[in-house]
DNA sequence: GCGACAG
DNA sequence: ATCTTGTCGC
């Protein structure tokens, strides 16, 4: 426990950063508090009216949050961003605290809530159970679903198959995603719920949202408006 | 003490 | 995430 008494800020001295002097332990305690609200339930993929994408780069020392609204079909809504200087280093198990601020930002421009959220990371599929889907999909108290490029927590067999996927466990062996081969010779990615959304309706949801690529649709778009912007600037 | 470690 | 062009393979 010795490490985790380290303080946020001399990570951030070495990582040139700015952050607030908190330490890992009162991190930990608000997402352990947060974690204790997140709610898994069946989605309806067929229920849903607009879903969003959500994906942040950065630039020196500002990030760039985006939002893609996509209804039903998959057309482009609208496209929402905010850039603002990030205080926050990166600490594998702590992103929430250094994107979910200019997230927050891109949606309080939304007059009205999506009825799906999907993220670039993980959903309950982290070490206390709140990746960044979880924590914003609390925050906000709409679905999410977290979609990463790579594993943070949780064990699973590797898919072989195009269209196969293998259920992602934590150390009790209880089911909190799955690792899923979305296109031919890639690396699969894995889906965890993230808010009021079990493991199934994730993967189910997903599924459907995948249109030819790797990624799904929302986040695919998301990342890509995301340096597109980036570049026009 | 060592390894793991989303974006 | 980001720094970066071409290139090997399906």
């Amino acid at each position: 426990m010795q490490v985790m008494k380290r303080k946020v800020a001399d990570i951030d001295r070495i990582t040139n950063g700015c952050s607030e002097a908190f330490e890992f332990s009162d991190l930990m305690d608000v997402q352990n508090k947060l974690r204790e609200k997140v709610e898994l339930n069946f989605l309806d993929f067929d229920e849903l009216e607009t879903i969003a994408g959500i994906d942040v780069s950065y630039i020196d020392e500002e990030a760039l949050g985006i939002v893609v609204l996509l209804d039903r079909e998959l057309n482009l809504i609208q496209v929402l961003s905010h850039r603002e200087r990030v205080n926050f280093p990166y600490i594998p198990g702590f992103l929430a605290f250094r994107e979910a601020p200019v997230i927050l930002k891109c949606f309080e421009q939304l007059e009205k809530l999506p009825d799906l959220a999907v993220f670039d990371g993980q959903g309950i599929a982290h070490p206390r159970g709140l990746g960044i889907a979880s924590h914003v999909g609390v925050l906000l108290g709409i679905p999410t679903i977290g979609v990463a490029k790579s594993r943070l927590h949780g064990y699973c067999e590797q898919p072989k198959q195009v269209g196969e996927a293998t259920v992602l466990r934590n150390e009790r062996g209880e089911k909190i995603g799955y690792c899923y081969m979305s296109k031919p010779k890639t690396k699969p990615i894995i889906i965890s719920p993230g808010h009021k959304c079990d493991a199934d309706s994730a993967l189910s949801i997903v599924k459907r949202l995948i249109k030819g690529y790797k990624l799904p649709e929302p986040v695919r778009l998301a990342h890509y408006y995301s340096q597109k912007l980036k570049s026009g600037i």
